[in-house]
DNA sequence: GACGCGTGGCC
DNA sequence: TGGCCAAGCGT
């Protein structure tokens, strides 16, 4: 099967397929580069109303690097791998005040900015700039592992070579930014993981895993390796009508707020783990008081469940430790702050 | 190379 | 309920 085939049945297909799609309205680096890093990992439908709010209030790279992170953050709120937030605003600061606001010229210079990779770099030069550099993405990998009837685990270091390699001879000069979208779109919507649309493919004709009745079995992956599942405690501290909140250092949804409290250790029990992370990450000490809830939690990485404890202060002082901040907050002002998706459950608990 | 890193939808 | 997956990146 020739390239020059499949590049011009994609192209023709996106022609007419392609979603009108915000950021397809515009070659603004801006757009397209703040589009490309809310989707990595999230869907579509996901991303838009996050995009056009986001675009609402910071309309700019300047806007952006001006901005707070707690803005940023609580932009970001319930999108997910908050660390992209705190990149996008680290690299738009480097765009304005090191780079004199002059955007990368190329997908090697994108490449130098804080959460972009090889596929995000790929994507912004060939759709602001009309670069043949290539993308894999999910998608992609999808679609190119049954075109070609790859077997191996995609996920393997090999195969993903290999798979850089080919789409790399399959951009064309000509249209790299509509080829590479129309490659994603297509593994969105037609090449689909589950009941992909073989009858409505442009590449059928060249697809060898269809033709070998394979095309849904694959891409294969490797096996993944088990969730471990925690307890966790969380602290409900009143202090005059107002809830103590801590800022979470970097990592797991770093820069976030969230009822203080932490994992609880083997042959401890929940009460003990609490006053303990409360001294040791806050600095006060308190009284452990009734459980008032317990909800669970699916993290990437980790399954929690959490269990909520009033708290009555009985000394110590406020220093955040593991905390990077800390504030005493209004049920009220909660939605003010960038909170995590399961400190919003528990705050549902909450008397109104 | 293997992890850590969120959330929501689907089955 | 639980596993899988999604326009990945950084370490």
């Amino acid at each position: 099967m020739s390239s020059g085939r499949i590049q011009q049945a994609l192209l023709a297909w996106y022609g007419d397929n392609a979603r009108d799609l915000p950021w397809r309205r515009s070659r603004d680096p801006y757009r397209v580069w703040l589009s490309e890093v809310m989707l990595q990992q999230t869907r579509v439908e996901t991303v838009l109303p996050y995009y056009e709010r986001w675009l609402e209030r910071l309309p700019t790279v300047a806007a952006l690097a001006a901005a707070d992170e707690e803005t940023v953050l609580r932009l970001w709120q319930g999108l997910g791998y908050y660390r992209r937030a705190r990149n996008l605003h680290r690299a738009a600061r480097a765009i304005v005040e090191e780079r004199g606001g002059r955007w990368p010229a190329s997908a090697a210079e994108w490449r130098q900015l804080p959460g972009v990779g090889r596929y995000t770099a790929g994507a912004i030069a060939s759709i602001t700039r009309g670069e043949p550099a290539a993308v894999v993405d999910g998608n992609v990998k999808r679609v190119l592992a049954r075109l070609f009837l790859i077997d191996e685990p995609v996920d393997d270091a090999a195969t993903l070579r290999r798979l850089w390699l080919l789409a790399e001879s399959l951009v064309p000069a000509a249209a790299p930014g509509d080829f590479n979208q129309a490659l994603m779109e297509l593994g969105a919507r037609i090449c689909r993981p589950r009941r992909p649309r073989c009858d409505l493919c442009p590449l059928r004709p060249d697809c060898r895993g269809r033709r070998a009745g394979v095309a849904e079995s694959l891409p294969r992956r490797r096996r993944r390796r088990p969730i471990p599942h925690r307890q966790e405690v969380a602290a409900l501290v009143v202090r005059g009508g107002r809830y103590l909140l801590g800022r979470r250092p970097p990592g797991l949804l770093g820069g976030l707020w969230e009822f203080p409290g932490g994992p609880v250790a083997e042959g401890e029990s929940p009460p003990q783990a609490l006053a303990r992370a409360l001294v040791e990450r806050l600095g006060i000490e308190v009284d452990v008081g009734p459980r008032l809830a317990a909800v669970d939690h699916a993290y990437s990485h980790l399954k929690v469940t959490v269990a909520l404890y009033r708290c009555r202060l009985t000394g110590g002082e406020l220093r955040p430790a593991y905390h990077t901040a800390a504030r005493w907050l209004r049920r009220r002002q909660l939605g003010d702050l960038p909170l995590p998706r399961v400190t919003r459950k528990l705050a549902r608990h909450l008397a109104a």
